[in-house]
DNA sequence: TCTGGGGTCCTAGGACCC
DNA sequence: TCTGGGGTCCTAGGACCC
């Protein structure tokens, strides 16, 4: 038995946090560069918000009717999320966090599998003020369509659960396609087209080839799950990531090779940070650039790639990406977004028993963490390679609706008279 | 004027080997 | 007309998630 336990919008909800009066008022959160909506309260649906929505395409809309408006502040909501995870593992005997915003905590062996749902709620509502809808039903999926459901019905109280078949079929029944997990814009059109409408009528569809067909194993998974048949693993442990990326739309079009490499640089010094962090060092670098596509204009996509001998210096690795660049840079494009990765992991136990490796490597190794100790202490971006630049101006993003740091920066404190 | 960022998994098909 | 067969490994690209 899992527990699906998923915030309420949880960006808007962060934002909400210090700025109680908006309380029953839309608000709405902008990806970076203030792009597109990523996050929207329910009143803000119920304006016809969409998703996704590119942000100058209901900007009138927004003023006219009040929403506030925010530029997404990730440290704010990383440091959120900590907490109600914490909280979580507090509570629960085994949890998977799976997300920013959500995680699964396995209930085998909970006695009181509802209550103790209706009692996480209110903790985590109490605790750390945001309001989360919980889901519990045999399966990953199924735990996901009771969530749904939490999160729709008013009488549900905020938590649904799943206790047997004759629940899980009116579930499922009112589980139109395209809202179960898994199923994405282009599997749900091919699902409809073979007349199954509801996550029951897949349930019930027993075409094992033509399924597998259309929509691989993961098809096959899915249907599975719905049936009640874990097939999706419960992954307790942190796992490691197999690749790490940064990348960024520039706030305004970068026309020269230098402003380019800088905002890469930064990247790339963002992507090794987290790596370290990990204990991974990598043996691929990969870097891109790109023009304007949603211009006429000509397009270039830049791309480069190289593998290297394992490390995690970002002083070897920037040298690598900023070759690249070099390589495969063409004049005369409008660039608008660039970013890098770092992929091939392998772990950073493995440096000490390589005798093949310069001997400075073990001291460069001391340097990279002495800066990431400093910065973690000081502030992100305190002590950084030359390459990266003091004036980020010519490809900074636009944040112009970013809420204070309230819980990352002693400036930035919330003030009550 | 203005359209995010960071991941995972799966499969087909090519390269390569014997 | 007609050009082995079978296996592994790797990568690009699609689809999906939040």
């Amino acid at each position: 038995m899992y527990a699906l336990i998923d915030c309420n919008s949880f960006y808007c909800s962060c934002e909400r946090l210090f700025r109680p009066e908006l309380k029953h008022r839309p608000v709405v959160v902008l990806s970076n560069n203030d792009g597109c909506i990523i996050s929207r309260t329910d009143e803000a649906k119920r304006l016809g918000i969409p998703m996704g929505a590119p942000f100058f395409k209901v900007k009138d809309l927004c003023r006219k009717k009040g929403v506030a408006v925010f530029s997404a502040n990730f440290s704010l909501y990383t440091d959120l999320s900590n907490r109600v995870m914490g909280t979580l593992y507090e509570q629960c005997p085994k949890v998977e966090v799976y997300s920013i915003d959500e995680a699964f905590a396995d209930l085998s062996g909970v006695a009181h599998k509802e209550s103790l749902g209706r009692e996480l709620r209110s903790i985590i509502l109490k605790n750390i003020g945001v309001p989360v809808g919980i889901g519990i039903a045999s399966t990953k999926v199924l735990a996901k369509v009771a969530n749904h459901l939490a999160k729709k019905s008013q009488k549900a109280g905020g938590v649904v659960y799943l206790s047997d078949q004759r629940l899980v079929d009116i579930a499922l029944k009112r589980t139109p396609v395209e809202d179960i997990w898994g199923i994405g814009r282009k599997s749900a059109q091919k699902l409809i087209n073979l007349g199954l409408k509801t996550a029951f009528d897949f349930k019930e569809y027993d075409n094992e080839k033509l399924i597998k067909r259309i929509f691989t194993k993961v098809g096959l998974q899915i249907q599975e799950e719905l049936r009640g048949i874990n097939c999706f693993s419960f992954a307790k442990e942190l796992e490691k990531k197999e690749s790490i990326m940064c990348s960024r739309s520039f706030g305004k079009s970068v026309y020269d090779k230098s402003a380019l490499k800088e905002s890469v640089a930064n990247y790339i010094t963002n992507a090794a940070g987290k790596m370290r962090a990990q204990e991974s060092l990598c043996t691929r670098v990969s870097v891109f650039a790109r023009t304007n596509r949603f211009k006429a204009t000509e397009q270039y996509y830049l791309y480069g790639e190289r593998e290297i001998a394992a490390t995690s210096d970002t002083r070897k690795i920037m040298k690598v990406a900023l070759d690249l660049i070099d390589e495969h840079y063409r004049e005369g494009y409008e660039y608008k977004k660039a970013g890098a990765r770092l992929s091939g992991f392998c772990l950073s136990s493995e440096l000490q028993i390589d005798f093949l490796r310069e001997e400075d490597s073990l001291a460069d190794n001391k340097l990279m963490q002495a800066i990431d100790l400093i910065n973690k202490k000081k502030g992100e971006g305190s002590i950084k390679l030359g390459a990266c630049g003091l004036d980020d101006s010519a490809w900074k993003m636009n944040r112009n609706y970013k809420s204070p740091r309230y819980l990352s920066s002693w400036n930035e404190l919330k003030e009550f008279k």
